[in-house]
DNA sequence: AATTTTTGTGGAAACGTTACCACTAAGCGC
DNA sequence: GCGCTTAGTGGTAACGTTTCCACAAAAATT
């Protein structure tokens, strides 16, 4: 059916093992190299990459878990890790979890499976607890969110920082009544909320925040609640991109204008939120970096297997906007 | 090392071909079925994927070349894909050429080794043309874009009508001086150009269409060089969801008010076309079904290798908004 | 009761590679 | 000129599965 090694051997001339060797390492004569090259693209011969995954025990694959491929946040770190994969010629199976435990564990399966060489993972709260490092047998780097202890390399950003940065620019222009809207199901979700509790104390303020899970729309109507309320929040720290879209859209049919009702903050440096008005006061992630050090920590790892653990943290940057324009001094 | 079916074999006392059976198909007492899934569990079995794939000569496996992961069009197609896959078995890899037909090239012969059962490509112009049906040993289904005849399954946009429908739109509207900003890599761009253009003679009117290198930079290049222009238009037609961003972003830098100095209408209902002020005017394209109906064409091609070729043409929905509200009567 | 079919099982040969070993011929140091 | 390494090559045994074949026992058919 189709061509294999033996019939590039064949019209080569030469053995099976040399084709092998021309192909790949070893050392072969220039001559013999180049008849093979020959005879290659003669036959079109196409390597079968199970074949070759079996035999060498080698399957140069990532496997690269997210939580939600429509969040631009992973879209980017996505392809950072793809990019560096290709570049150290190893492919990368991408997978999308939507945020259901049931879904990790499918795609955790798969990857044993597939004996990929490593993994590069978002994981939710529910499982992030359950993975033991030792049951899987390939190393795993975290991205976005942390593990407990430090059981696992990763690479996140600086959380806690972030909300406290957004908290003091909020407070600096002279919001008081601050609440939060965070992810239910991811650490981050958690790590952000408490870095905003904390600086809402340090500046004598008492915050209220407020979980909702991982979906525009649930954002949408948990804003939409909270906006109606008589004691409603001058301003409103946003866990994520993905939840921004909401919370304007809550704002929007709600007739409350941003920021004079309602002040906007929040996370992800996404391309619509500075063409919205007033633009989003955002804090924009180094998703490049995030996916980079995905990976350079996952070959680190596979060189070096009894390395103490790593936890990479990177600082986000605040990107001031509209939405958090100062109050009129009352 | 791992554990393979030898050791679940000797684990519940069966051999290694009523293992097999027990995992997969065949004819196996319940009792045994129930030993081997027992070895199973306690050996913390995983099946080789590459071996089983190897020796089966079945990979279950499907590719998806996407030109721009970046493009929620295609994250959304890719999901819908992905989940039909699933729903079957069949397992997804995908990757993304940016455009690049050097990286076409690459993921093409990157599919052949993986051996696909078959292919959803959605290529450049550049490739469309060279891509021969015969010379790749799995069916291909093509998204989005067109190849020139009837060569393959298609599923995509009814383009042109979607076009004309913008146009009679803005025309209604009362706009006459309508410029078209089109990708230039994609048949898409070519025609939603010639959609354009020939509803807009039909109208009596002369169009203008660019053509622009597939990126939100080049898109707000070519709209700022475009709209600095004394004899500027009315009202700009742009061709995808990423380009608007840029055109939007081009006409806030330049200070230019939507509709009142241009007005825009344009392809792909991101949920931040309605957040912007005004709402962007766009075609809504059912991105699920187009991937949904991709997988439906490709099961089909597989079960009846020799039926005609078939290409489904979805009609896109217009959601009219601010930004294109009707001129004031001069 | 004799036959044919079905069900359940084990042994062994593939699938297409790479990696190991053995071997020859050539190059090198003495 | 004699050992000793080294480059280049071919044969063959894996890698972990599935699938084919053979066969026995049980069930169904005559």
């Amino acid at each position: 059916m189709t061509v294999n090694i033996k019939d590039v051997a064949r019209v080569a001339g030469v053995s099976v093992s040399t084709v092998s060797r021309a192909l790949g390492e070893g050392p072969v004569s220039a001559e013999v190299r180049e008849q093979v090259q020959a005879a290659v693209r003669a036959t079109g011969y196409k390597p079968n990459l199970s074949a070759r995954r079996l035999r060498s025990q080698r399957t140069q694959t990532i496997g690269l878990i997210v939580a939600d491929i429509r969040n631009p946040f992973f879209t980017a770190v996505g392809r950072a890790v793809e990019d560096a994969a290709y570049r150290a010629g190893m492919r990368v199976i991408l997978c999308n979890t939507d945020e259901d435990p049931a879904r990790e564990a499918l795609y955790l399966t798969l990857m044993q499976e597939e004996r990929v060489t490593g993994l590069i993972f978002a994981p939710t709260r529910a499982t992030v607890d359950r993975l033991q490092a030792d049951a899987l047998d390939f190393p795993i780097v975290l991205i976005d969110r942390a593990g407990p202890g430090g059981q696992f390399d990763t690479v996140l950003l600086d959380n806690r920082e972030a909300s406290a940065t957004l908290v003091d620019h909020l407070v600096s222009r002279g919001y008081n009544r601050i609440g939060g809207l965070f992810g239910a199901t991811s650490t981050t979700g958690v790590e952000r909320r408490d870095g905003y509790l904390t600086a809402m104390t340090a500046r004598g303020l008492t915050g209220e925040a407020r979980f909702v899970p991982p979906s525009v729309e649930a954002a949408e109507n948990a804003a939409a609640a909270w906006l109606c309320q008589p004691d409603r929040p001058q301003a409103l720290l946003v866990s994520n991109g993905l939840f921004l879209t909401g919370v304007v859209k809550a704002a929007r049919t709600l007739g409350l204008r941003i920021p004079q009702d309602i002040a906007v903050a929040g996370f992800d440096n996404e391309p619509w939120t500075e063409l919205v008005e007033p633009g989003l006061t955002v804090i924009e992630q180094p998703v490049e970096t995030i996916g980079r050090e995905a990976m350079a920590l996952l070959f680190q790892r596979l060189k070096t297997p009894d390395a103490p653990t790593r936890k990479v943290v990177l600082s986000g940057r605040c990107i001031a906007r509209g939405s958090t324009a100062a109050l009129p001094r009352a």
